[in-house]
DNA sequence: AACTGTAATTAGAATAATTCTTGATATCGG
DNA sequence: CCGATATCAAGAATTATTCTAATTACAGTT
């Protein structure tokens, strides 16, 4: 028997352009192995999860194809410390927890109505144009 | 006529050993470059300025010092997008703001009493151990 | 001062992530 | 369909960093 019951995890369809960018089928699907399961993947990781569909792909092209989404702000490019790039389709303005056991890297949310002006003594006269914040701990039972 | 007055920009002697790492001609001359001028370079950018005084040294061995004194919490390695790591005397918990402009860092102390907690929805039980806060943006007229 | 064990330094090779180059393909507008 | 442009693929090239192996310096002991 088949389940009718919606699917827990759907897939969305991923429209042929988005902000200016003609989604090809390599962009496509890079894009939604993103979305499908946000686990801040590598570039690398991309690649292996991509050939599933695309079995030509070439790395080259998953970091081109990162880096123009990265370029029309379709997803974030993020780094932690001076391992390999991890992408994220997480467009709001948020940090990273990274959980030093287990490896997995929690998305963090800004509190409401806060700046960073209210907690930081920025230099007089700086505007800030991009922002990254990474924690790096332990989750210890509450 | 020579000045009598104060050196503006004392060079201080390093002691022998610094936080249980003994300082090594290599590693006190390294560490006074990064107090002389505190301008967040990189390896390498320690390494030309090494060997003024220290023609031999050899760039692994800037590294093997700037990593040494990493370890043992003497300087902070810091590292901006996918750059080069550039490296930090001051141990004051801090984040950096980086003028798109002119490439100059600026060290961005916390106003006090203020705790990442307030900020930030951190995953329940997280034990933060470290925290890295990049800006970058520009710096307009006040 | 010579001896010994350990740590540090050096030079160059090796690695890993990413970017570049070049030629092939695909796509869009007319 | 045709030409212009954008994208893709494969592999070479680049760059920062780490590793390896051999040498040198040092601290403590005799």
């Amino acid at each position: 028997m088949v389940s009718n019951a919606p699917d827990p995890n759907p897939i969305p369809d991923i429209p042929e352009e988005i902000a200016g960018l003609r989604m090809t089928r390599q962009r496509q699907e890079i894009y939604r192995i993103l979305i499908e399961q946000r686990n801040h993947p590598t570039a690398n990781e991309v690649f292996m999860r991509a050939k599933d569909r695309l079995p030509n792909i070439s790395l080259a092209t998953v970091y081109n194809c990162l880096e123009a989404l990265v370029q029309h702000g379709i997803i974030r490019q993020v780094n932690f410390e001076r391992e390999s790039s991890r992408y994220c389709p997480n467009l709001r303005e948020h940090g990273h927890f990274h959980d030093a056991t287990t490896g997995v890297i929690h998305d963090v949310d800004f509190k409401p109505g806060v700046s960073l002006a209210d907690v930081l003594n920025l230099p007089p006269g700086a505007v800030i144009q991009d922002v990254e914040i990474t924690l790096r701990g332990k989750l210890v039972a509450p």
